[in-house]
DNA sequence: TCATATTATCTCGCTGAGCGAGGTAATATG
DNA sequence: CATATTACCTCGCTCAGCGAGATAATATGA
């Protein structure tokens, strides 16, 4: 069907895709304010170790201040987010030896088993459904996706 | 790990798919708080405005136990939220006359405006990319976002 | 080499978001 | 009609995150 001359109707299709993805990133993160809580930990900590988890995917090294770009806090919010990290054991300083102002930050076994207890289940369910998905429909959920993380943050995934 | 009995390159794939989806979720989180640093506001703010407008094009009525306990606030901390919102003259409270004990939220029209200038550009950018979609790769990504929130809020929408 | 700028992180003091406890209307229940 | 429940609000407090500024390590230029 769709008509290409952008009645109210087909873009409402359009629309509706994006509410959903705004609604899916809403209730994405009350899961981990939950599991903040129930860690004795605050959202932004959880975020935090989202992001140092992907970059040790990505192989880029995790650094006080990159991760504190990453979630768009100051230099002393970041330096509090570490600290309280470190306190709960989730996360360790060391010195980066190549330029000893950096602190290298490593996440803890631990944290990451934690984190998959909580949320295996749900990230399995979506695995899960995906599986239901051929090729080409899981590509376009892939494309859409990168195309998402470009339009918000102005800059493609790798 | 390991999930069922996927081979290790499928799971990957699928994988990679759900981890991209948290990295957008995040990425939205950011965009949120920069709109609510823009304006005077905090990124619960946001949220709430968000849910609010959700709720509005749902036909639910929006009153202000509701809206916390979509954010996982308290009774205090909501109160807080809509005295905030109130005060920036984002939202309007109002006495349900079926049910006095009630307090019913409307988002005033400026409060729109001001986000689809700053998300109008970015939502577009998405519909666009979703019009490159044929029908089937459309219903995919909503079939996908539609079972991820599921799979998170343990309810399906609608 | 040594002064100077820049970068990366940390310390200090403060503001205010959100919590727990408790209060007050309005509505339900026996 | 007393009592419970619901929906919201008030009060006092804790601590996340901010701005300002300090410190230490690395670049830059004369």
């Amino acid at each position: 069907m769709s008509t290409a001359g952008g009645s109210p109707a087909d873009g409402g299709a359009e629309l509706e895709t994006v509410h959903l993805l705004r609604r899916v990133t809403i209730e994405f993160g009350l899961r981990q304010a939950e599991f903040a809580a129930l860690h004795g930990m605050h959202p932004t900590d959880v975020r935090a170790l989202i992001c140092l988890l992907d970059a040790a995917r990505a192989g880029t090294p995790a650094t006080a201040g990159r991760l504190g770009a990453q979630l768009g806090l100051n230099s002393a919010g970041t330096t509090a987010l570490i600290d309280r990290l470190e306190r709960l054991g989730h996360v360790t300083r060391s010195r980066d030896e190549r330029d000893r102002r950096q602190v290298l930050l490593t996440v803890d076994a631990r944290a990451v088993e934690l984190g998959q207890e909580f949320f295996g289940p749900t990230l399995a369910g979506m695995v899960e459904l995906l599986r239901t998905f051929d090729d080409r429909e899981a590509a376009a959920v892939r494309r859409f996706l990168r195309g998402a993380y470009a339009a918000l943050a102005g800059a493609s995934l790798e």
